[in-house]
DNA sequence: GTAATGAGTGTCGTTTTGGAACTATGGCAA
DNA sequence: TTGCCATAGTTCCAAAACGACACTCATTAC
């Protein structure tokens, strides 16, 4: 079964997550409503590589989640912003954010 | 980046995306909130193969998410039931749920 | 002219996945 | 008692996705 098998799917859990049910794509999705908007800030924020990226953005603005818009035309740069339909996400990610708060509190990070 | 690699994050939305950040974590969620807790019955209705679900189960149940109870002790055999720690994931479900009913409409399959 | 920045691509080797078959344990039926 | 079925996995292999890092391309900064 293929991750796109599931945007047909019966259960509206399932199409979502044909949407958004990828570590990578949760975490960009968070960062929007940090408010990062630029490439090179959600490869910063998020430690995921410029590969991974560039296709969880393109599924995020085909998906009508993210919007991509220019903020300068010469050597053509991009902001890429939540949609209103993006937006509608946040219940989703405080729930998620609850969640860890509760269940998953941060061990010491030995290596740091 | 790994995906435990995330687990020690200092945001709680990326550490609780290390234990359910996976399509099919949270499908398999989905089926334990809808009642199941078999192998069988989480391969029939997830569709995804019995080596991920195998691998899956056994994430959730050292993350303390599902609970492996035996229910046969002869050929050993397993229920997986939600613990509270599973069942507090409920919120999330529901706004994943209630984002798919709104924008993800079911469309007409039209290849068949 | 040289370096730096921002937003990606290309390459390549490693992991993870998907698909199918195989194992193990016991029940049941002929 | 041999054979088939069900459940719950495990093993194998090929294909896809991933991670790391170098590279491009356009423009501005020095």
């Amino acid at each position: 079964m293929k991750w796109s098998d599931l945007s047909d799917n019966w259960c509206p859990v399932a199409r979502t997550l044909s949407v958004v049910g990828d570590r990578w794509t949760m975490l960009i999705l968070r960062d929007c409503f940090l408010g990062m908007s630029r490439f090179e800030q959600f490869i910063e924020s998020s430690g995921m590589t410029r590969h991974i990226l560039a296709d969880r953005l393109k599924r995020l603005v085909e998906a009508g989640v993210l919007e991509r818009v220019a903020y300068t035309t010469t050597p053509k740069r991009y902001d890429y912003v939540l949609t209103e339909k993006g937006k509608e996400l946040a219940p989703a990610l405080l729930s998620l954010r609850d969640w860890g708060k509760k269940h998953l509190p941060v061990r010491r990070a030995t290596s740091a």
